[in-house]
DNA sequence: AAGTGGACCTGCTAGC
DNA sequence: TGCTAGCAGGTCCACT
């Protein structure tokens, strides 16, 4: 589920709310990616503080230390007051003075482990490997030919990787490439600098765009409000096998790249 | 080092 | 109607 654009509206829809509440008591549901990494009960009492995002990964300050949320494929955030009994997908609430934080998760490939501090293990770990931020300004298209310099996957896997630029999942890697005409299976180092400049700034536009439009609703994303959001239809290739290119009239192609679906339109984007 | 494939888990839909 | 195969927004890990 969430790239990018749906990480970041689940984090502005509750931030602000849950911002300096006191933590009541911790529920777990069934196991996630991995364990919490503390006693549940040593959450008790503290404050707090703003959550910030970093790639599709959300952090959760608490005194001396933090919460790494990752919503994986199907997980989504919600905060409400009143106790809402927890359903079969529901496996943490954070329970606060002023409302609970819920990760809702079918599959289960998300997880909320506990780090006494972002820059130290376990969350050190996990954001290490992660690429720039699509809005710094350091992300150019310089910095993209640099950094694919050398690299023979397809540049629609080199994006997902997301040790080059995080936050295009799936759908906006394939909506990116589209608009920069690239075809996705062009091997990654062999993209000019030109057209890695037009990479950047349409990676940028797309995830704009969606954020614009609070994300994508696939099936099952919701912000912490509840609200779905609007970006799939929006979409210009991603979803949409044989249907025609809005800009060509060709028929938008479906492949598989690293086991997952590609959509591109195979006249608009050339190698 | 870079590339590939498997693993994790559940639910939904299309097709027979 | 009911079963099965295939597919779904991510990313870590082991292996070549």
């Amino acid at each position: 589920m969430p790239e990018l654009p749906e990480v970041e509206t689940t984090r502005r829809s509750f931030a602000e709310r849950i911002e300096g509440a006191t933590v009541r008591a911790v529920r777990l549901g069934k196991p996630l990616r991995w364990p919490l990494g503390c006693d549940p009960a040593s959450l008790q009492g503290r404050r707090v503080g703003r959550a910030t995002r970093r790639g599709k990964y959300l952090w959760l300050p608490l005194d001396a230390g933090g919460l790494l949320l990752h919503l994986g494929m199907s997980g989504s955030l919600a905060f409400g007051e009143g106790a809402v009994p927890p359903g079969a997908h529901d496996h943490f609430d954070l329970v606060t003075d002023r409302g609970m934080l819920r990760l809702t998760d079918p599959r289960r490939f998300g997880a909320v482990v506990w780090s006494s501090a972002i820059d130290q293990p376990p969350a050190a770990t996990l954001l290490g490997g992660l690429g720039l931020e699509p809005f710094d300004p350091a992300f150019t298209g310089e910095h993209l030919h640099r950094a694919l310099r050398g690299r023979r996957v397809a540049i629609k896997q080199a994006l997902l990787a997301g040790d080059i630029v995080v936050g295009a999942g799936n759908i906006y890697a394939c909506e990116a490439l589209f608009e920069a005409g690239i075809d996705p299976r062009t091997p990654a180092g062999r993209v000019s600098r030109a057209r890695c400049d037009r990479l950047a700034a349409a990676v940028r536009r797309i995830l704009a765009q969606a954020l614009d439009l609070g994300g994508s609703t696939l099936r099952d994303f919701r912000d912490a409000h509840g609200m779905a959001g609007s970006f799939q239809q929006h979409a210009a290739v991603y979803g949409r096998e044989a249907q025609p290119c809005a800009v060509c009239g060709a028929p938008v192609r479906r492949i598989v790249q690293g086991q997952r679906s590609t959509f591109f339109c195979p006249s608009c984007q050339r190698r």
